[in-house]
DNA sequence: TTGACAAGATACCAAAAGGTATCATATATT
DNA sequence: AATATATGATACCTTTTGGTATCTTGTCAA
């Protein structure tokens, strides 16, 4: 099994799984609930149902003959985390922006003298 | 062509993508230095090199015979947009669950009278 | 208990993805 | 000018992915 981290990313790679997580935003919802939005099979929403599940952005709870589907935090939280390791590399480019700025206004300021 | 949200959420769904922007943090680089990391062919590594551009996660500028790959900010802001829709749900979550203990605590309260 | 109905489980298919090998082109370098 | 080097461009291959069709199982309701 790869991990979480991969799993997450995958998950959310595919723009009908994103679409059936705003959907579950509203609310829970059954599989064939979900289906009931797409132009697909009920199989082919239950798997991606289950790679949603699998990168921990959706949990499926039994109920008696139903499985209620319904958002989780844990996926994208990990995918957040990831991202966030670039948060500083993006600060050093506005720096690196801001200094240049910076420059150009002393530049001219000497001129002016 | 597909739009940008998918295209960056594609271009971050695999780990060989996610490692090479990590390498691109510490310092831009050639195809030819980023191949250096991998175990696959400068083909392959071009492939993914062009699918991070394609997601707006790194730009490729030409400089006499190189290309020089640097990491850009647009993609992952598209995808950190994206997954701030569901900031509002977390939060609901999060006060959901302090509704219930706050409930749970004035039970307590009326058990005890 | 006997149909309906929701979901599970497989088998199968076409297209996309990740990779290699190979040849062509552009730019340095000597 | 001739050679080495960095990259571009294709063709090709295997595996994964997104999807359907079909059959079975579990559960609700009359």
């Amino acid at each position: 099994m790869t991990d979480k981290l991969q799993q997450s990313f995958k998950a959310l790679a595919d723009p009908s799984r994103r679409e059936i997580l705003l959907h579950l935003s509203k609310q829970d919802m059954t599989i064939k609930e979900v289906s009931e939005h797409f132009d697909m099979t009920r199989a082919a929403v239950k798997k991606h149902l289950t790679i949603l599940q699998q990168g921990n952005l959706i949990s499926i709870e039994k109920s008696g003959r139903e499985r209620i589907n319904s958002l989780k935090p844990e996926g994208l939280k990990t995918v957040t985390n990831w991202m966030a390791y670039f948060d500083s590399f993006w600060d050093q480019k506005l720096n690196n922006l801001q200094q240049a700025m910076t420059n150009y206004t002393q530049e001219k300021d000497q001129i002016k003298k």
